[in-house]
DNA sequence: ATCAAGATTACCT
DNA sequence: GGTAATCTTGATA
């Protein structure tokens, strides 16, 4: 087994999409002292800085979404519909306000860790295990990511991604994004072909 | 100050 | 397929 290594800051100074296609197949990492969670990012969708009516950063900067106008390499966290998380990367310069969403991961390290996040018990089913971490939401709940992680910089040793082998073209597909009423023209949403942890086909 | 919408999810028929 | 839950945020006045 090669050595696993944290992508580096270069990986998120790129145009929006092409992080987002290369950020699938990649490994989320959540460290907490000796526990570790993570998994295969399989599904993600892109937001961009500028002419992109569905980002948050569409009206300029707030106090909200400062983070995503913030240098590449980053997470971004918000609060939404009274109750959920979801997570970002940001990526490109400093100041454009392009991030990706992360929206479904294949566990594979920490899974009863996950699982009592998100179901308050360690032992799930076959149908627990595939409804883990399918929806940005659920990620947030499973891997503990709140207000608080807000800001984290991803070449730290609490939340990370690892590098891993490009997935190829031909196995992934291009969609609408989800649960947006703006651009909905734009095929932003990226996942990977066949896999069964995304979130919806 | 007020208000409507929201990058969702779980549970219902 | 439909909708309640739940509250922060940003826009408008």
């Amino acid at each position: 087994m090669s050595n696993p290594v944290k992508l580096p800051i270069e990986f998120y100074n790129r145009e929006v999409k092409s992080v987002a296609k290369s950020l699938l197949g990649k490994i989320f990492v959540r460290r907490n002292d000796d526990l570790v969670m993570s998994g295969i990012i399989v599904e993600v969708e892109a937001y961009n800085g500028k002419g992109d009516e569905a980002s948050h950063s569409f009206n300029g900067m707030t106090k909200r979404n400062e983070i995503m106008f913030g240098r590449a390499g980053h997470l971004y966290v918000y609060f939404t519909y009274g109750m959920h998380f979801c997570a970002n990367v940001v990526t490109g310069k400093e100041g454009f306000g392009a991030a990706v969403l992360i929206r479904a991961i294949e566990p594979i390290d920490g899974i009863s860790t996950l699982a009592k996040n998100r179901f308050f018990k360690e032992n799930i089913s076959h149908k627990e295990l595939i409804n883990l971490c399918n929806g940005p939401a659920k990620i947030c709940q499973a891997f503990s990511i709140i207000r608080e992680q807000n800001g984290i910089n991803l070449s730290g040793d609490e939340i990370y991604i690892l590098d891993a082998p490009e997935i190829p073209t031909s196995k992934i597909v291009s969609t609408p994004r989800i649960g947006i009423k703006k651009s909905i023209d734009l095929l932003w949403r990226y996942y990977i072909k066949d896999n069964p942890f995304v979130s919806k086909k």
